[in-house]
DNA sequence: TTGCCGTGTTGACAGTGTCTACAAAAGAGT
DNA sequence: ACTCTTTTGTAGACACTGTCAACACGGCAA
């Protein structure tokens, strides 16, 4: 949680607080100015329109997610690629469990201006980091043949329909208590192969 | 398309085909009554509150969706079931692809009363159609020691993860023309490839 | 006929995003 | 220190939304 020094920063962090504590039912320029303190045209100030601050929010949603992945990454072997992207795939739906309300709005065009370059920025770092796992992984024998970029949005596929599905309900069924680290582990093991390593994520 | 013949029937026609021709965004209930050649009070004489509506909307995308693997399951060898749970992946995008509206509206729990009997009701019947898939596909020794609404999650998350995605844009700078079919056959390949199965498979 | 009820219309209310006009404050240049 | 300009914030308006209450009309049963 970083400190807001600007208000432009301010209006970010408060739209992040209120996403991850409401959802992303009632968020809205006014609601967003009021939680700051400020009048209801303030915001607009400081962006041209309420789909620009929330694409700056899902741009540092994207940051969030790469930082997370990166943490999961850099806690396995890095001599072995497959269980790099493992644990890549916990990074991912890690971030989506721990910050709903964000990971929710990075996806909804309607609410971010994808036109935002920061927003595409962002979201294309994301996307490399995960090619250059995919990268390791093929030259390590991973499906070489295939395109990098093409395996690389499979896998991305995957965590991300996991996680938007868990988050919309629809996995709750399936499993009692919804064990979304259950999903992923069959994924993988879909995935990677049974034998390729045994399946643990760091804790 | 259907010959509406009530009212309530004409409503969720006109926002069906509203959803496919202009997309989610600019939906409403004014728009839709308008669209109907009514009043903006008249759809609540039908239903309670717009979520209502949309939920009826969405459980008959359900349906469209039900039949989308339907036809694309039945047109394979019935008796190899990894062969029917391949084509009900495409069946499943294919759907995605033709209705974008509709199928991004069926996960918009924000637009769509989640609580709506029907819409459970329909959804529960396309995932319990994908389940049925998967037992005959693990009595044919695909993974057969995993719970089989998990496995079906899994599989029904990658291919909503790939429509999500392809639908957002996000998949467009994979491939020159975002060539979703690709994809799918990708996600397959890892799905069932010979390395999934305990048994061998006829090849 | 007398009601009643389903259906549709109209007008209101609170809420939204965005725009414009206005005010105050902060610097920059002389 | 005095202007001039830019930035930042406020307040009000506009068109829009979903929802509700009041009213009107048509069909139908008693």
């Amino acid at each position: 949680m970083p400190v807001a020094v600007s208000t432009r920063d301010r209006l970010v962090d408060t739209a992040r607080t209120y996403l991850d504590e409401e959802g992303i039912d009632g968020i809205g320029l006014r609601e967003i100015a009021r939680r700051a303190g400020l009048s209801h045209g303030a915001p607009l100030r400081h962006f041209p329109t309420l789909g620009r601050l929330l694409a700056t929010v899902a741009a540092a949603g994207f940051r969030d997610l790469y930082a997370s992945i990166e943490v999961a990454t850099s806690a396995v072997d890095p001599t072995d690629p497959i269980a790099r992207l493992d644990a890549a795939s916990f990074g991912y739906v890690r971030f989506a469990a721990s910050s709903p309300g964000v990971f929710g709005l990075m996806f909804r065009s309607d609410l971010c201006d994808t036109g935002d370059p920061e927003y595409a920025t962002e979201g294309g770092a994301a996307f490399g980091q995960l090619v250059e796992l995919v990268v390791d992984a093929q030259a390590a024998g991973f499906h070489p043949d295939l395109v990098p970029a093409e395996l690389a949005g499979v896998l991305w596929s995957t965590m991300h329909g996991l996680a938007s599905l868990h988050l919309h309900g629809a996995l709750a069924p399936t499993t009692g208590q919804s064990d979304l680290d259950a999903l992923v582990r069959i994924a993988n093991r879909l995935a990677f192969g049974a034998s390729a390593f045994t399946a643990k994520e760091p804790s």
